[in-house]
DNA sequence: CCAAAAGTGTTACTCGTACACCCATGT
DNA sequence: ACATGGGTGTACGAGTAACACTTTTGG
């Protein structure tokens, strides 16, 4: 049972699977929800896009790993990070038998930094509607996170993660909105956000085209 | 990165983990909230309880594995079964890294074969508020377990694991009323229940020490 | 002055909760 | 007859959902 390192190589007296992270790392930008996807390099599916994802270190717990490739692939490491489901078909990776542990990441766009990360593999944020061809069994982790996402948009502690540091309210409600894609009361929404005391009024309006809008915070600052 | 089987053993060029299935399977019997423990005979742990579990095979998906392990421990094949998580630290299990996928599993008490599962092990079943020491992390998983079962128990399909094939409403309160461990109004309960169209009445009746009870069964019978 | 988004309270309805008495059977 | 659990309806309160107009700025 025990693994030997000899030659290069670890050996087991009974097979074992490998075992990856995969993160959705999802974003609003521009009244889209965005997903995070690298461009594979090698083989199999080379040139096709996959979510960011690697394999369990020894030393390491399967929320660290996630963690670290989250912060590989984006350069944040405070964000929003929930395991959502395990993909263990036999087949769903051609090389050998590996289990994806799939997680959720929400990030505001603003706390990317510009050269996200220093994998050298190319990496993207796709239209979660217009999504490109996907490797290994991907669309359906990308569909369970969707899933997962959605089953919690009336979490206002996880909406928070998908704004910027300071937000107006229409801003907040407009990421409910795509996230759950359908309209909310504006009267409703702002009261039901604002008796959670989860978020406090600054001083500073955002200014635009029209009526500046007051900008919130975080509770916690 | 491949594996090659030789010489008896499985050999890889990264380390791998193992991967386990583990269930807490929980019945209620007499009242009580009970959980299936098996008694280790091997070392480490030797002579202390686990949760059933085991190696996922290579043919075999993590949700197979898992029913697999249910229906030799207990010879129920159609359950309540779900994932609630995974755990993974490093040193939990002082032989080698595995990484446990953790599963909630219900039955109801009259579905058990009498000679459950052909495991040589002993089995046993404790009361949730009496277990005995128990081996790896296998504590903590519990507590994760009863705080999934607990966070659903306000799904009516989720409670008709856990009664016999034919129940009284009264039944399914007091397994509500254990798992939840606290009281509830019994019109409230009821009528909450007969119109989710889950259930429908029998003609039979159950016979007590008192007024007989009308027995309900599933929708699909 | 017009367009565009910000901001603000009240009413109706739904759902959940609290509550008490009579009934059927076995002993 | 009595003890025990089975069975039933209504009223109140909380929380959710529906709804329209005024304000502020830029162009």
């Amino acid at each position: 049972m025990l693994s030997t390192h000899e030659a290069g190589g670890y050996h087991y007296r009974y097979p074992h699977p490998a075992v990856a992270a995969d993160i959705a790392i999802f974003t609003v930008r521009e009244g889209k929800l965005m997903l995070l996807l690298i461009k594979r390099l090698g083989s199999p599916f080379a040139g096709q896009w996959a979510l960011p994802g690697g394999f369990l270190s020894m030393d390491e717990d399967l929320d660290s790993c996630a963690r670290r490739e989250l912060l590989e692939e984006t350069g944040v490491d405070k964000a929003f990070l929930e395991h959502f489901g395990n993909f263990s078909a036999p087949d769903r990776d051609p090389r050998e038998r590996v289990i994806s542990v799939a997680y959720l990441a929400l990030i505001g766009f603003d706390k990317l930094s510009p050269k996200a990360g220093s994998d050298a593999a190319e990496v993207g944020w796709f239209e979660l509607s217009n999504l490109p061809a996907l490797a290994f069994d991907h669309a359906k982790i990308i569909q369970a996170a969707l899933k997962s996402l959605q089953s919690r948009v009336n979490d206002p502690a996880m909406l928070l993660h998908l704004v910027h540091e300071r937000f107006t309210l229409s801003q907040l409600q407009q990421v409910y909105e795509i996230i759950c894609s359908n309209a909310v009361d504006k009267r409703n929404f702002r009261a039901r956000l604002l008796e959670t005391g989860l978020i406090v009024e600054t001083e500073e309006m955002e200014r635009g085209a029209h009526r500046p809008a007051r900008l919130y915070k975080r509770a916690g600052d």
